[in-house]
Parts: C-alpha cells; sequence; structure tokens
DNA sequence: GCTGTTATGCGTAGACCATACGCAGAACTA
DNA sequence: TAGTTCTGCGTATGGTCTACGCATAACAGC
C-alpha cells in the first residue's frame, strides 16, 4: 500500500531514476546529444571485449566519439555506470516458471539462466556490488526466482533466504571457473593444463606430515582432471536444492 | 610422490616462495631495512583501518616511513601483495575439528570461524582473488575443512566440492552483510534503518501488477525489520549441510 | 523578435595511482 | 683493497576519476 502516496524519499541516483523511467527532459536547453542507455551500451561494449578494467569514463567516452566530461552530464559517476551495466548485462529475466513446472524444475532453469550470463560476461562479477538491486531487471529476476517458490509452504522470508543461497552459489561457482580461465590467460597455459599446474605446485609446497588430508586429495588426483565444469555446477546446485528440499518437506503443506 | 624432485616448475612469485620459507637471504649487498611480513603488517594495519580503497603502495611505505619505491625490493607488484594480506588477514587456521566432533559439528564450526575472520575483516572480501589459494594458511584452512569429511564416505573429489560450497557460502553471506553495513555508513543512515529505507525504495518503484511475488515480499514486511544476521546465516548453512547430508545418506557408509 | 533562463558539451587542471628505470652507496667476498 | 651485488629511493611516465567553469544552444515569456 502506499506506493505512490510516499515522498519521494531516500535520493535515489538520477541515472536509476531514469533507467525507470521516471524523468522527463527539461524543456529548456539544447538537445542532449547522448542518453543514458547509449553510454551504458557502449560501456558493455567496451567491457566485453576487454573486460571490465578496460572500462574507463575516457574509454567508454572514445567509443563514443565524445569527450570524457561529457559522460557526467549524464552519470553522475563512474560507480553509477557500473551499476547501470550490471542491469543492462544480465538483461531481461528468464521469465516466469512454466505452469507445469515444480519449483524444484523452475529453480534449477532459473540458477542456469544466471549461470549462462555469468558464464560469457565474467566481468559482471568483477564489479563491486555497493547494495541491494534497485534497478528494473534485476528485480525483474528477482520477481522471476520469487514466483518459482509460489506454490511451497515457505514463509516469504524464507523464500527470499533461498533465492540469495542459490544466487550466491551461482555467482561463487562463475567466479571460480572464470578465475581458471582468467588466470591460464595470463600465464599463457592452456585451460586445461591450469588445474594439473595448480596441483603440482601445491604438491611441491606442503608437507604430507603437516597437510595430510590435502596430500590425500593431491594423490588421488582429483584437481588433475578439469572436471567437466557444468558437471561441477550441478554438484552443488543439486546439494543446495536438496537442503531447500528438506525444509520444504519439513513444512507442513 | 616426487614432491621433492620436481622441478621448480611453474614460476611461483618470490613473495610467496618467501612465506613459505624457501628463500635465503644472499650473503651479499646491504642488510635490508624491512622484511615482507613487516610490509605486510602494515598493509593489513592500513586495511583494517581505513579499508582496503586506502591500501595503496604510498600509503603503506608511509606507514613504515619508508619511501613508495623501497616496498618494490620486496613484493613484486601490488597484486602481489594482497595475496599476501590475504594469508596473513585470514589468519591461522581454526584447527583440526575435535576427535568426538561428527562431520557437521566440524563443519560448522569451520564455517563460523570463516565468518568471524569475515565480520571484522570485511576488506578482505574486496580483495580480487585471481586464482586457488598457494599460500601457508590457506593451503592451512583447506587441510582443516577437509579433516572435517575424513570419517566419511565420500570421494576425495566430493569433499573438495563440499567445501567449496561452504566457503562460497560463507563469502557470500559475509559480503552481504557488509554491504548493507558499508552502504548504511555511506549515506549516514542508521544500520537498522538501512533494509526499511530499501524496501520503501523498491516499493516506490515496482508496479505490483508487474512483480506481484516481489510485492507480496515486501508487504510481509520480511526486509523491514532487520533479522539477526546470525539466524539468516544459520539457516543458510544448515540447507546447505542438509544437502551434505542427503548426500552421505545416500552412500554406502 | 528579443531577452533571460537553463542545460549541454567539453577544456583545463588537480589529485591521486602503479610502476619502469637508474643511480649512489652499503656490505659482503676474494 | 678491488670487485660484486644488493638495497634504498628519486625521478618520471602514463594512467585514473572528477571538480570547476566557460561558451553555446535551445527554449519561455514578453
Amino acid at each position: 500500500m502506499a506506493a505512490k502516496t510516499d515522498d519521494s524519499g531516500p535520493k535515489l541516483p538520477p541515472a536509476i531514476e531514469s533507467a525507470w523511467g521516471l524523468r522527463e527532459r527539461p524543456p529548456k536547453g539544447p538537445r542532449p546529444g547522448m542518453s543514458v542507455p547509449t553510454i551504458v551500451d557502449a560501456a558493455v561494449r567496451v567491457a566485453d571485449a576487454d573486460g571490465l578494467a578496460a572500462v574507463s569514463m575516457s574509454r567508454v567516452a572514445k567509443e563514443l566519439g565524445a569527450a570524457t566530461m561529457a559522460l557526467y552530464r549524464y552519470v553522475g559517476s563512474k560507480d553509477e555506470l557500473l551499476m547501470l551495466m550490471v542491469d543492462t548485462g544480465y538483461g531481461p529475466s528468464p521469465g516466469p516458471p512454466a505452469a507445469e513446472a515444480d519449483w524444484r524444475a523452475g529453480l534449477t532453469r532459473w540458477a542456469w539462466a544466471e549461470h549462462d550470463v555469468l558464464r560469457h560476461r565474467s566481468w559482471l562479477l568483477h564489479v563491486p556490488i555497493s547494495g541491494p538491486p534497485i534497478t528494473p531487471q534485476q528485480l525483474g529476476w528477482m520477481e522471476d526466482g520469487l514466483r518459482c517458490l509460489d506454490g511451497t509452504a515457505l514463509g516469504e522470508g524464507e523464500k527470499m533466504s533461498v533465492l540469495l543461497l542459490i544466487t550466491g552459489y551461482v555467482r561463487n561457482e562463475a567466479t571460480l571457473t572464470s578465475q581458471v580461465a582468467e588466470g591460464s590467460r595470463a600465464a599463457g597455459v592452456e585451460p586445461s593444463e591450469m588445474m594439473p599446474a595448480y596441483s603440482r605446485t601445491v604438491a611441491r609446497l606442503i608437507d604430507p606430515a603437516r597437510f595430510p588430508a590435502l596430500h590425500r586429495v593431491l594423490a588421488a588426483g582429483v584437481l588433475h582432471q578439469a572436471d567437466n565444469p557444468d558437471d561441477e555446477f550441478t554438484f552443488g546446485l543439486d546439494r543446495i536444492l536438496d537442503g531447500v528440499e528438506a525444509l520444504i518437506r519439513r513444512r507442513p503443506a
């Protein structure tokens, strides 16, 4: 209730308001030569091509044929630009679950959707997030996730916690695999040689008497063969969903 | 096998080697005025006091009464320093589980230990990690975690996956709560007012028809009262451990 | 049509940052 | 004593974000 009657309350960054379409152009002054979406798209293009580190205000401006400082008419700070980049970088949410899908199938699809986004936009993982989501598409993802749990007996707070749990897992998994990929590129090693090399390094460093369990893992050759990363992802996700299932079963239907 | 007979193989950063104590001082030249641990301690002190963003080479040097460039005699790059900061920032691992503890109690203790470290050293979460752990104390944490699963029927690879799962969860939870804390400090709001303010903002932005599930969550007031963060942490951890328990039960003992 | 107001584009400049390079001198070996 | 090698660090380069202010373009009202 009282959604619109709220005073405008806590100051929202201007660029965020314009992302929600709550901002009419003032009728005076020269016509703007760019727009917030144009700038954000350019920044995303740079990040896609050369990584997040390449996204500097001057680089984005160059991409648009504009001067560096021109961007600051549209975006309050670089952090604000980053927030908007995350929003468009994630893209539209995967949509509500199919009507006949149960919660587990729905959340699995939801998790894989985020997984897929993060796989080919790994720079999203490097953006320092500075708070809970307030951009349109981000909240769209949240909405779609919540809907997966609609039929269950979980409380609203529990639903939220479950979503946070899953999203955190997906991000974490993506972070690890992207680190391996980036590390191998940086060291000029074949990606498939990365984990074996790591395994050899650790083996050289540790004393088996002080690190017996770790030594056993290495001896088992676990880190040698690069598992199919998708299997690794599925393993963890299934563990988490098993845990959620145990919780749901415990509730009276 | 063949731990020492390995050639020195992949080039390890010099400062890492010295962290493992594999580096004797060359007998010539002037005696060094500082040491790697001295520098790392100073950097940690800066991060503890003013956050990771305050850790610049010049700031650390000032802390030591030295010139900026003097540090580069000991540390190859800032990234290398950061890696060492993480190692000493985590501190010594919590130690092996008590003999009478089952795996679940052991992992719970292990997870809480990391949780506690991250709670009062939240800058650890902001360090961009660039690969799997190779520093002594980091591997110590890994060892202690693995030992918790020693009695179970899990394979070595599964043990590793479980650990990754838990550590990822702990980091993620800590990231979220520290974001709320930092956000409130940045906005000058009481920490306890942070989530209510967020809730109000989202309520103002979303259209209940397009975001029905989210609207329901808000209406339930879930985000209003700042849950005891420890309860939130326990909830997620128990979900994950339930999932692990389901896996272990499925294995023949 | 003229004038005042306002918003835009952007040049300049300041305050940081990491770090490549090279030199003076210290501490050791022979 | 001569030679070698390592330390400390001054200087300089090229990058970052962004505060500030000016010229100009476009509209509102008279």
